[in-house]
DNA sequence: CAGCATCTGTACGGTGCCGTACAGACCGAG
DNA sequence: CTCGGTCTGTACGGCACCGTACAGATGCTG
């Protein structure tokens, strides 16, 4: 048996490469193999066709979302506002942040992805919900935290606004202290 | 001399609805002539080649987007916080919402449209500003609710969670009344 | 109504990508 | 070393899109 220079997983971590940097219109299967440094010729062994290995990526892309991010807060343990957090800088981590943008943009037009962005989205806002509990008044001033802490969290590399004196990374700052974290008024 | 058929600026409106749609590639002239019930033989009249047609309409985009909301707001009238709240939401209105989002991938991409984007974004800010002013307690705190404001509004539709028995116009109305709008303690 | 500038349809060559076919290179097993 | 399966390079047909060329339709204008 003649062993794979260009195995399988090869062709989906460049796949979420291309996905990452240029949409799913750059996930193009020549493209790729010239990326890898080889002609598509072995690609058409594992997959179907482009179809099959974008839903590869995408089930990958899921997978690396929320059961590794949660296997890894898990193990390295902690209580839950450490674990929170810890899945917070997972899950916006240089390599994962291009594509949780890329494949959001990609489910304003699909509607399967949409669903796979539903389920992660979830999954990712009950962490944040366990991370500002304590912090919060009552139900609903807890689910208007998290979903600006959500929102900011995402928006920020959607945003090119300046902010005069102030760097992005202060303004963020402020917004942690004063409206995420702040204690709500009457809690101990 | 023939009347046109498909003047100018059916062809941008063409390519801005395609834009809105299915990104910057979707801007195909052969698509959009059909979508016109045309042939793309007169395109290469107007314009030297595509390119040219997605600066018009990132021009176009950048017109509407500032230029226009602003003499729409002022012409209306009306105090500051009127003004930014009409500007708000002329801004996130149907048309133009969608190529928002799409302008802000594209600018993840490319760095022209990039700059155009920050030039759009900074005048937004500048607006809010005005209408967050009087509640906030101090130019930090006005800097924090302005990118909050901001952020929730762009990442609203591309954020896909559920909130439980809170729907989602429920936990941005919480949002507005707590976080946004609510007056700083020891202001008037 | 005739002339003419302008717009439009059609046809073409070029390019890039998809998916298929197949010959040959490669490497471990025996 | 030889065999055999697996992977890879190359070549091909098909398709969609870009940009060009040009003939003909169209409807002002004089």
């Amino acid at each position: 048996m003649a062993v794979a220079r260009t195995p399988r997983h090869r062709w989906v971590d460049a796949a979420l490469l291309a996905l990452a940097e240029g949409g799913p219109e750059a996930v193009q299967i020549e493209s790729l193999a010239r990326s890898l440094g080889v002609s598509k010729g072995g690609f058409y062994g594992y997959f179907d066709d482009r179809r099959a290995l974008l839903t590869e990526v995408l089930d990958t892309w899921e997978s690396r979302s929320t059961e590794r991010v949660l296997a890894q807060v898990e193990e390295e343990g902690g209580d839950a506002m450490r674990k929170a957090r810890r899945a917070a800088d997972l899950t916006f981590s240089t390599e994962l942040r291009p594509i949780d943008l890329a494949v959001r943009d990609w489910a304003r037009r699909d509607a399967g992805v949409a669903e796979r962005l539903r389920r992660v989205d979830n999954q990712r806002i009950a962490y944040l919900r366990e991370l500002l509990a304590p912090v919060s008044a009552d139900a609903e001033d807890l689910e208007a935290r998290c979903l600006v802490a959500f929102s900011v969290a995402i928006a920020d590399r959607l945003i090119a606004a300046d902010h005069g004196i102030r760097s992005r990374a202060d303004v963020l700052d402020a917004i942690n202290r004063r409206q995420l974290f702040a204690r709500a008024p009457g809690r101990p």
